[in-house]
DNA sequence: AGTATTTTACGTATTTATACTTAATTTATT
DNA sequence: AATAAATTAAGTATAAATACGTAAAATACT
């Protein structure tokens, strides 16, 4: 069996080389090129044709998750892994729906690092146990992922402050005002008055269709 | 912090043995009762409220997956993590739908077994990397998973009428009592009485967990 | 025809949510 | 330092939901 070849592409050259450094005990695994932004990656991607890219989500020029989108069309053999420190769900989804077969996180260990590789290489997409969250999420709660949709002006129309969601997402999980006002330390009035502000928000004049509302607008 | 507290549920001795000797290192992790088959698991879970029931999904009895959809009106507080050689769609998927916080394969490593209870302890799921690939899938390919046939006993066990059901569709909608009342020609009492015999079926206490538990049960 | 289930609805009491207003603090932003 | 935004929380009033128990009709099932 032959070597599994990747090119890496982050800004960093540290964390290129510790990666490097942590693919090269494993002697099916070979970096044969590197790239410091999303646009150096799809080119070296063309000229070198590796099985896998391994793309930052945060680089200069090109963020990894357009560069995922363009590498098919610059190398169509090629795999795109994601690789990033948030596991927000806009970011995974967007992975996905770009076409990326994985979505690590930065703290992932050696071991699982290869076992993803070597997954994906064989065809099998691969996210990161702390990422798999978010997929599940997204499949119980039944909407099929539509592309990213356009988070101009609708995002400010509903907009919540991070309190606001916080407690919407306890209210979303059934908890009592009360239970909500014992868990975050405040009083019960002032879990009133965040619901309030956020049914006038959102146009609703119930809990449940603040619930509805919340979970159709994804304002989680 | 006080310790994470695990109930091992494995028809195998051999195996609870393993799992147990590998959590043994982690001292923030304590296994604190087992279980050789699915009925036992759910009474032990019952008297020792554990934070976690880790299930093996073919036991005698009852299997892993039944005993985590019924683990919650037995130990409401414990969350079930299912165990398995398999990366089976339908298991995956049924884990989800039973309400499994996580999906570990059996050979998941020591590292891997123990970040995914802690990660799932607090609360975030927690799907092998091996596992996710079915999850992205299905996302991709975007058939909400509409939970399996028939699910037996279960349509039982939540039984609501009729008429009960055309109620919760209107309280899912959001209607309040007073509209669903005038819109069947009801008095409001009595589409309270059915909201209360409905709460009781789903031994639920508020409107949204009512909400919750329908939509998640199917039971529309 | 007789039994079981479902649907309807009242009583009574308690709790919780809704509907606003106002306003004192914190925390961010410029 | 000044302005803006967010968080907290009170007042006051009304409306609605929750928690049972009880029970008369209407339907369904054997």
């Amino acid at each position: 069996m032959s070597k599994i070849n990747i090119v890496l592409a982050d800004d960093h050259v540290l964390v290129r080389n510790g990666i490097k450094a942590m693919l090269e005990s494993e002697n099916d695994i070979r970096v044969i090129g590197e790239a410091g932004d999303g646009n150096e990656a799809l080119e070296t991607a063309k000229t070198l044709k590796p099985d896998i890219v391994v793309l930052d989500i945060r680089m200069p020029n090109m963020t990894g998750l357009e560069a995922a989108a363009k590498l098919k069309s610059y190398s169509p053999g090629s795999k795109a892994v994601i690789l990033s420190m948030h596991d927000s769900e806009e970011y995974v989804l967007q992975a996905l729906d770009a076409g990326a077969y994985g979505y690590l996180l930065k703290d992932t260990d050696k071991n699982e690092f290869i076992k993803a590789l070597k997954q994906i290489h064989g065809g099998t997409k691969y996210f990161s146990g702390g990422v798999s969250n978010v997929l599940a999420n997204r499949l119980l709660h039944t909407k099929p992922y539509t592309s990213a949709p356009a988070p101009t002006q609708k995002d400010d129309q509903y907009h919540l402050t991070k309190r606001e969601k916080e407690i919407l997402g306890l209210v979303i999980d059934g908890k009592h005002n009360k239970e909500i006002a014992d868990s975050l330390s405040k009083s019960v009035r002032t879990i009133e008055t965040h619901r309030f502000n956020i049914m006038k928000k959102l146009e609703v004049n119930n809990a449940v269709d603040m619930v509805n509302k919340a979970v159709k607008e994804n304002l989680l």
